[in-house]
DNA sequence: TGCCAGGCCCTCTTTAGGGCCTT
């Protein structure tokens, strides 16, 4: 298994609700990979999670039970989205509720990932701190990247995502060719990031 | 009937509370 720092998936989840302990469920999953700090590939599916969703989830996400009808199960989905990240870092905006979905998604399949996972979120917060505040699609804004404003799907999310990391990489590269980036900053940052942060800490 | 998340960060902190962010 080979675990390349420079690569990275980007992925985001709509589900049925907050908590996996309540019983909710994924119902679908975008993803897009990085490489050398381009996108390369893409991953999207819904998946039926066995039960109708409530209407303030189909009116938030625009999914609808129609549409999760005749899509295949979160089982079938989820093996291959085992295979879609392999041994890759993941990278999420509000990374634990992601991680809390995918690790009960792939417990319902017997599955294991081996990458580590780094939050967009919390690094924002520690570089973006005159944003209003750290809503993906505030950010976007924020940082002029490019939208058509179709938040609250996965694979737009998990490309938003995947160019607000990137954006803030390039910023706190800049940063640090300019010697604005404090040792504290840095020091925050790996912290906040949590073990890993590809591609970045691979810079310092 | 009533319940309804949880990890992280900041601070009026560490014998804790509250806001943010994700659906």
């Amino acid at each position: 298994m080979h675990n390349n720092a420079d690569s990275l998936i980007v992925l985001d989840f709509e589900t049925s609700g907050l908590s996996p302990d309540n019983g909710d469920r994924a119902i679908e999953i975008g993803a897009v990979k990085i490489e050398h700090g381009i996108i390369t590939d893409k991953f999207q599916s819904l998946m039926n999670p066995g039960f109708r969703i409530n209407s303030f989830i189909e009116n938030y996400t625009g999914i609808t039970n129609q549409m999760l009808q005749n899509a295949p199960s979160c089982h079938e989905v989820m093996l291959d989205f085992a295979t879609f990240i392999g041994s890759n870092n993941l990278l999420a905006h509000n990374a634990s509720f992601d991680q809390k979905f995918l690790d009960a998604e792939f417990e319902h399949i017997n599955q294991r990932y081996s990458g580590e996972f780094a939050c967009s979120l919390l690094v924002s917060r520690r570089i973006n701190i005159n944003a209003p505040n750290h809503q993906l699609g505030t950010l976007v804004n924020y940082k002029n990247i490019a939208s058509d404003g179709s938040f609250h799907r996965a694979l737009f999310d998990a490309e938003m995502t995947a160019k607000l990391w990137l954006s803030m990489l390039e910023d706190i590269q800049r940063q640090i060719n300019q010697n604005q980036v404090s040792f504290d900053l840095i020091q925050k940052i790996a912290k906040t990031a949590k073990k890993n942060v590809p591609a970045l800490l691979a810079n310092w």
